[in-house]
DNA sequence: GTCTATAACGGGATAGAC
DNA sequence: GTCTATCCCGTTATAGAC
């Protein structure tokens, strides 16, 4: 194959350009300087700038969530009867968006960025995937951390559930920045276990007393 | 004063836009037709768009990191000698981001996503005004959270502090959004309680083994 | 499949009347 | 201080030659 794939060029210069910059930010006469091919490409093998998004996200993010799902898989069979260990279900799920850093290089840290910022990116396209590919890693973390943690009520283990993917995307956002975590970006196991000390003692907290129909202020009737 | 102020009136729209929208996605234009002013009335008040938007966010952002940092002086000063209790130093961090939620209203949740989204807005702008502000208020608690956990190293105080800046921000971002926290968003005093124990049990956690000098890895001498 | 050229539009910024 | 009009540039997207 002579000369690289302009369709990869192109889906690398965005995947770069769109992490450090944001979508919004990110004009496509920037992609193609940046992927020394012509406009008219990219319309020709993606379409709109959004079908462009969606190829680089779909790049990025479905595989680190299959691999979510199926580390999960293992967790639970590893364990028989058992529900697997709070710590084993949390590094099925950090590894995988991390993971990159270590084994791509540079690549892996503006993958992982872009990751991180996808979940806080404004544009309503980028959410409405974002939580379309998250679904069904959601709902099957959520079950087994509710295994885990018997003491938690349904809605308490929800929220908290949100705090983990909270710290995760914080983290993954500041990849390669200022962050406390810079030193140990590419030993991901170290900074998985850091985490893991971290978020496994705030899961396994008491749950807040309920005081949901205890309202202090003046009810209806006096 | 006949008229709502001119000034006030770009500074809402922008500050909604911006929220809802990022930096990049908001035009001068859609905040002028937010505002109902003119093109030249947004150049005339505060300068460029990047002026503006610094003018946005400092007109939020310091009095919340002003309230942190008298609340955190509040709370030292009523312990006397002794090192304030961990929770304590939280609601002090965690509460004034939340409190205009309450007090304002819809604004207050426009105003809660927008301090979220600056954190992680891709803008470089945005970035080095954001670190800024922060500055004085990260090592102030930073500071005020290493008495209380005088069993963590440095480093590993620097890094769980990020991760509770993290849950702030991650909770922040979401806010008036599908999120699990979204029936405690008028309920701060509750939702704070929430974050504070899942986040002092984190900050509690015995610190991860050090293995800093003991690199599996073959060192330069066999 | 790849390129040039251009359409059609919206962007930030400014000049200058009032 | 407020407005209109306009400059000038960059944007996405497309048409059509090769």
């Amino acid at each position: 194959m002579p000369g690289a794939d302009t369709r990869e060029k192109i889906l690398d210069a965005a995947e770069r350009l769109f992490s450090a910059h944001g979508f919004a930010g990110t004009s496509l006469r920037a992609v193609i300087r940046k992927a020394e091919v012509n406009l008219a490409a990219v319309h020709y093998h993606f379409g709109t700038k959004e079908d462009l998004l969606r190829a680089v996200l779909e790049r990025v993010v479905v595989p680190v969530n299959q691999e979510r799902l199926e580390r999960l898989g293992e967790v639970e069979a590893g364990s028989g009867e058992d529900p697997p260990p709070l710590e084993a279900i949390l590094e099925a799920y950090l590894t995988p968006g991390l993971r990159s850093i270590h084994d791509l290089g540079e690549r892996g840290v503006i993958i992982t960025r872009f990751l991180g910022r996808s979940y806080t990116e404004p544009n309503e396209l980028v959410q409405a995937l974002v939580r379309d590919q998250f679904g069904e890693v959601g709902q099957r973390f959520t079950e087994a951390l509710g295994y885990a943690l018997p003491h938690l009520p349904e809605g308490e283990l929800h929220r908290r559930f949100m705090l983990v993917v909270g710290v995760m995307t914080y983290i993954q956002a500041d990849a390669g920045r200022t962050g406390e975590y810079a030193e140990d970006l590419f030993d991901v196991d170290r900074m998985v276990g850091h985490l893991v000390v971290f978020l496994a003692a705030g899961l396994r907290a008491p749950a807040p007393a309920l005081r949901q129909q205890v309202r202090e202020k003046e009810g209806a009737s006096s």
